[in-house]
DNA sequence: AACACGGGGGT
DNA sequence: ACCCCAGTGTT
């Protein structure tokens, strides 16, 4: 028995049931590959089913708003994979006459669409006998052959492609790469596979080794860096607030938050008044204080973020003031929008 | 080659 | 606290 016989042959009894397993339709298929990449299944399921009954075409996500993509991709998470979708539509609506490329080439051009999405989409679609090799195949691979190479240095990249190549079954390869995927979610997991019940055991050097535990090889990541980020709240005498779209390119890119003060250590309320200076719309606060006593340490990948939550109360309103339910249709971090949830029960 | 980019869930 | 998740793009 091969290596692919047996991962077709556990996929066929062990495969959950999830929407877009039942269609070919590349605009689905794009759709869930995009908002799974980094992304438990169970994340983005709910959101899948939102964008599927919203955006029900490609040209239906093409002709909406980035605003609109945005706001329903809120708490997902990297949104430049919502940037880059959105884009991607309007390249296939316009430039391709709504239907999508059919081959790896061809997709990889599409932005967002990298080496393990152009796959995806080209062997589940369109039968092109393309690997797939994410986190998951990464694991099952380096575990059943012993492969010690990092997954994350550039030879270890181009082997274990090789290697995924070399062991596909090209005349299955819809069922195949789902396969070798499902796998390694619910099988071969990163903690703890339950080894005992593997089809795979009697040919996998991981167990036959005792290396299960170390294996994949990762080389360490950039250590997490902490920043302190001082929100300041307006509230004008009729109660509106103030949000403005943040720009650049650094997190949370074209989505919308309060006046922001960084400092190189926690802020005292000083600092945040003298802050208060780069914001002419709040130049007649009346009263600054301080919302909540200890930081909230928001934790990103890479980040971690300690927020305080200054509260400014004007004398007049602002230009662009909008109410706090206003503020719930505009494309917030998570960070904003838990903070607007408890000041909205708290404040008024 | 190294880093930026979110948020949630498991251990 | 650390790891991982159906990775991609930029520097």
């Amino acid at each position: 028995m091969t290596f692919s016989r047996e991962i077709l042959g556990w996929y066929r009894r062990n495969k959950r049931s999830l929407p877009w397993r039942n269609t070919r339709d590349p605009y689905k298929i794009w759709l869930s590959e995009i908002m799974l990449q980094q992304t438990r299944v169970a994340q983005g399921l709910p959101y899948y089913q939102k964008f599927v009954e919203r955006f029900p075409k490609v040209e239906d996500l093409a002709n909406a708003s980035e605003e609109e993509v945005l706001k329903l991709w809120q708490g997902l998470g990297y949104y430049s994979r919502a940037r880059n979708l959105h884009a991607a539509a309007k390249t296939v609506a316009y430039g391709h006459q709504g239907r999508f490329p059919d081959t790896y080439d061809g997709l990889l051009k599409l932005p967002g669409v990298g080496d393990y999405t152009a796959s995806a989409i080209a062997s589940i679609c369109f039968d092109r006998p393309e690997p797939v090799v994410d986190g998951n195949v990464y694991r099952v691979l380096s575990r059943f052959f012993g492969v010690t190479q990092p997954i994350n240095a550039t030879g270890g990249v181009k082997y274990f492609k090789t290697l995924a190549r070399e062991v596909m079954d090209g005349d299955h390869i819809r069922d195949y790469n789902q396969g070798i995927m499902e796998f390694g979610a619910v099988q071969c997991t990163p903690k703890s596979p339950d080894c005992g019940v593997c089809p795979l055991r009697s040919g996998c050097v991981a167990l036959q080794k005792n290396t299960i535990d170390s294996l994949p090889v990762k080389l360490a990541k950039t250590k997490v860096k902490t920043l302190y980020f001082n929100y300041l709240v307006p509230v004008s005498p009729e109660g509106k607030t103030w949000l403005r779209q943040r720009t650049g390119k650094g997190i949370w890119r074209n989505l919308w938050e309060f006046p922001l003060v960084e400092t190189p250590k926690e802020a005292l309320i000083d600092e945040v008044r003298g802050g208060l200076a780069d914001f002419p719309q709040l130049g007649n606060a009346v009263n600054v204080y301080r919302y909540n006593e200890n930081p909230i340490v928001h934790k990103l990948s890479h980040r971690h973020l300690h927020t305080v939550f200054w509260v400014v109360e004007t004398h007049d309103g602002f230009e662009g003031g909008v109410s706090f339910d206003e503020a719930d249709k505009y494309p917030v971090p998570v960070l904003i929008a838990e903070f607007l949830k408890t000041f909205k029960n708290s404040y008024f």
